[in-house]
RNA sequence: CGGGGUGUAGCUCAGGUGGCAGAGCGUCGGCUUUGGGAGCCGAAGGUCGCAGGUUCAAGUCCUGCCACCCCGACCA
């Protein structure tokens, strides 16, 4: 592809408002345009990143036997009313109206349609196993969407599902795509992490998401490097440390006015913010009011709280229930001279703290070298923190790393939740009538390509590992018209084309400093600069991965790149 | 959904106290240049997010709306 005909045009100037590398590097280098929050069009070149990113996914899957199909993006409501997912999906679903008045929306996930359609088709356990998958745009009414195709409202999804005769298939399902998800990421030269995770309101009895550590992650997870243990932070289990062996000072009432946070409490008395107590009082929907009990150096996982109360319908309290409730400003709620009917939670890591300082719901005022037993009792305790680096691995014991990632993929091993009430049954070996058992797999395939710049760029660009390229090889044409430039220029281009090389030829009419510029910006993984060396018959060969260049005699060129290109290919 | 911010040329932005719509980059034409975003000359390019209001006069002041970005809670 000649560079001065091909729909690709950078941008010099940074884009405003953009925050995320990847998001900056992809609309910067042409590669995706937007259209509205969460849209994003892909140019020729983006969308052959696209391609190869899609046909890397297709290979794995079909060599693991999974069979492709396209199932319809226009869904009927009567499907997922079947579910009760038409309401309980909430507002992310993007509903709408045919002319009479029939209502549809726009596929977000689709274990509705498949499974609408396998019952229609299974009938015995004959037809079973069968794993059925496509690659498809996803319609998600999110709340917040950024970072560019890190979460678009719009965007391309590998989904997959499984259908199994009993628990021990669909295991055996379950496994076979986790493997294929490990090979594919690896194909894709992605850092993954293998974490368990939450099954969540999805149910079913195991989950796996495939993460992918960046710096611009929305995922939170817990790994350890002794044991090779990773789980979602969320899910991590923190369990009570050991009494503290330290001698019991005298409980002693201070004034502290106007110390309202942990951090200005524990400067204010010169006490470490783990001696301090934090409370925090949640209202908690159709419950009595709850009032959390932390260390004060940790945080609470509202997503573990979720899952211990059952609901995800509660909040923090307002200043005003504060008030009303415990008679006390934020900053000064404590265990002291609790009201009747608020509810009361400890979290694990207070278990064992000796000479606490704690707030006794008076404004102005702590507690210093509270001690359990003796000036307070222990209730009710659990588990309710936000997993940190270095606590203890639930496995081995090691320390733990805690680091950001993207969600690349998810797989669930749904069991009978959709099979069940929509009425995907088979006919078993006894001649009984069985609900189909399930798992669904899924692969954010346009969030791959923000993943692959966020692990894979330099301060002056992406740098594409070459399975993902947009193009293999960058031939640069430095002067376009000096005569022997360009004709050296041409004939590289023809041999490296003939050879198989996908090649870009940048035979722009630009100068020199803006070719590589816009050649680190794009980041093609081989580059072949035509410039003056030509009347020496050389030609220099640029690795943009390693930022290595050499020198070649221009015959040897094309056969060396190629060569290079296998072998980064294999 | 809560909190914060921004909307002016294709892009990045400037336009105190209301008074002729601006710059750099990009684009087009011409000349010169060609190993790290070149130089000179000339030109085109605007619903100042939208609607309403105040005023002799609104990019600027007021009201409402919309869009986009960022921080937090949820999802591939």
């Amino acid at each position: 592809m000649r560079w001065s005909r091909y729909f690709l045009y950078t941008e010099k100037e940074e884009p405003a408002e953009v925050e995320a590398v990847s998001h900056k590097y992809l609309l910067k280098g042409g590669f995706i345009k937007q259209v509205s929050a969460g849209v994003y069009e892909f140019t020729p070149a983006g969308f052959k990143v696209l391609r190869k990113v899609e046909e890397i996914i297709r290979k794995e899957m079909d060599r693991s036997g999974a069979q492709e199909l396209l199932l319809s993006v226009l869904n009927p409501a009567e499907l997922w009313k079947e579910t009760g997912r038409w309401d309980s999906y909430g507002s992310e679903l993007f509903k709408l109206k045919d002319r009479k008045g029939r209502e549809y929306c726009l596929g977000p996930t689709h274990e509705e349609e498949i499974t609408d359609l396998v019952r229609r088709v299974i009938k015995s356990y004959r037809q079973l196993p069968v794993i059925l998958y496509q690659i498809q745009v996803k319609f998600r009414d999110e709340k917040r969407p950024r970072f560019g195709l890190i979460r678009g409202r719009e965007f391309i999804m590998k989904d997959a599902y499984s259908f199994d005769a009993d628990e021990m298939s669909a295991m055996l399902s379950y496994e076979s795509m986790k493997f294929a998800y490990d090979r594919i990421f690896k194909k894709l030269r992605l850092k993954v992490i293998i974490a368990e995770a939450s099954v969540g309101q999805i149910g079913g009895s195991q989950s796996h998401e495939f993460i992918a550590l960046t710096d611009y992650g929305e995922a939170k997870v817990g790994y350890c490097e002794s044991c090779g243990y990773a789980a979602n932070a969320e899910i991590i289990n923190l369990p009570k440390p050991q009494i503290q062996q330290e001698e019991e000072k005298p409980l002693q009432k201070v004034s502290t006015p106007g110390v309202e946070t942990i951090k200005e409490l524990s400067d204010f008395l010169n006490v470490p913010a783990s001696k301090i107590l934090k409370s925090v009082l949640y209202m908690v929907e159709g419950k009595k009011p709850l009032l959390v009990l932390i260390r004060g150096d940790r945080e609470i996982d509202e997503n573990k709280l979720e899952a211990l109360l059952g609901t995800e319908n509660f909040r923090l309290a307002t200043d005003e229930e504060v008030e009303s409730l415990l008679g006390t400003k934020k900053g000064f709620i404590g265990i002291f001279n609790l009201p009747e009917g608020v509810e009361v939670l400890w979290d694990n890591s207070l278990f064992g703290v000796k000479n606490l300082v704690v707030a006794l719901n008076e404004p102005d005022w702590h507690y210093i070298n509270a001690n359990p037993e003796r000036d307070f009792t222990y209730g009710k305790f659990a588990d309710l923190s936000q997993v940190e680096e270095g606590d203890a691995c639930p496995k081995c014991q090691s320390p733990l790393r805690v680091e950001k990632g993207l969600e690349l993929g998810h797989i669930f091993l749904l069991g009978t939740r959709y099979s069940e009430p929509m009425k995907a049954y088979f006919t078993d070996r006894d001649g009984k009538e069985k609900p189909i058992i399930m798992g669904c797999y899924g692969i954010g395939v346009s969030r791959i390509i923000s993943a692959l710049v966020e692990q894979y760029h330099d301060d002056k660009g992406i740098k594409w590992p070459v399975p993902v390229a947009p193009f293999e090889l960058l031939i640069t044409c430095l002067n376009v018209s000096d005569q022997e430039q360009a004709q050296v220029s041409e004939k590289l281009y023809l041999e490296a084309t003939e050879k198989g090389i996908d090649t870009l030829y940048d035979d722009r009419e630009e100068s020199a400093g803006s070719k590589f510029a816009d050649a680190d910006l794009v980041g093609i993984p081989y580059r072949i600069v035509v410039g003056r060396k030509v009347k020496e018959g050389k030609v220099e060969i640029q690795n943009r991965l390693s930022g290595e260049r050499w020198d070649l005699p221009l015959e040897e060129s094309i056969d060396r790149v190629k060569e290079l290109i296998n072998k980064d290919k294999q």
